[in-house]
DNA sequence: CCCTGATTCGC
DNA sequence: GCGAATCAGG
């Protein structure tokens, strides 16, 4: 592969963008993210101050921030920490799951966005909260897209971590974790009348 | 361990 | 010019 036209302008594209090399790479194909640091540099946009502040426009995970949470301190699991990464789908909510029952919630909100405490599986529930006991209990940082994202705990607590285990093949979360985010739509109750 | 970008240097 | 290897850092 070389740097045709074209794909060096994908390159700037996204570089200025701020994907990451490696993901410009996996874009581009047929070359490594050492190559498009290479080509980057080479072409004089090292440094992504082309327009942005860099730092605010693209870094990677930063988006939770435990402090001003206007809504519920513990709502639904919502993690996608991916601020904006686009290879990442952080579209799919979790359609009805209550993971760890928060057994505090900060202020005297309304209760968050209780999903109705769906019919998930006893055992899949069973599962998670097997799985909490080995969790990496990892950071936000810490998060990468192989990563299990379910959040546990309270964001405004110390007592917050990821679950870090290993993702399923595509999803944004564990075996355990997908069991009771992605639910498949029905737990056998869809009485329609 | 995973990942990031930066640099070097033989090709 | 190119990019693997390597480095420095999170």
């Amino acid at each position: 592969m070389s740097w045709t036209d074209e794909r060096v302008e994908t390159l700037k594209k996204m570089w200025a963008d701020g994907q990451s090399a490696s993901q410009i790479a996996k874009e581009l194909g047929g070359v490594t993210r050492n190559a498009v640091i290479g080509k980057v540099h080479r072409l004089g946009l090292s440094n992504r101050a082309g327009a942005e502040p860099a730092e605010a426009a693209a870094p990677k995970a930063e988006a939770p921030k435990p402090k001003a949470e206007p809504k519920a301190a513990k709502p639904a699991p919502a993690p996608a920490p991916e601020t904006e990464a686009p290879v990442l789908e952080t579209k799919s909510a979790n359609p009805g799951a209550t993971p760890p029952r928060p057994k505090i919630i900060p202020a005297g909100q309304p209760l968050p966005p209780q999903p109705s405490a769906n019919e998930i599986s006893p055992e899949a529930l069973a599962k998670v909260n097997a799985v909490e006991k080995k969790a990496k209990k990892i950071t936000l940082m810490e998060l990468t897209e192989r990563t299990c994202k379910w959040p546990v705990g309270d964001p405004a607590t110390e007592d917050f971590w990821f679950c870090g285990l290993p993702v399923q093949q595509g999803k944004p979360y564990c075996e355990a974790h997908v069991g009771v985010a992605f639910q498949p739509m029905s737990s056998r109750r869809d009485r329609r009348r």
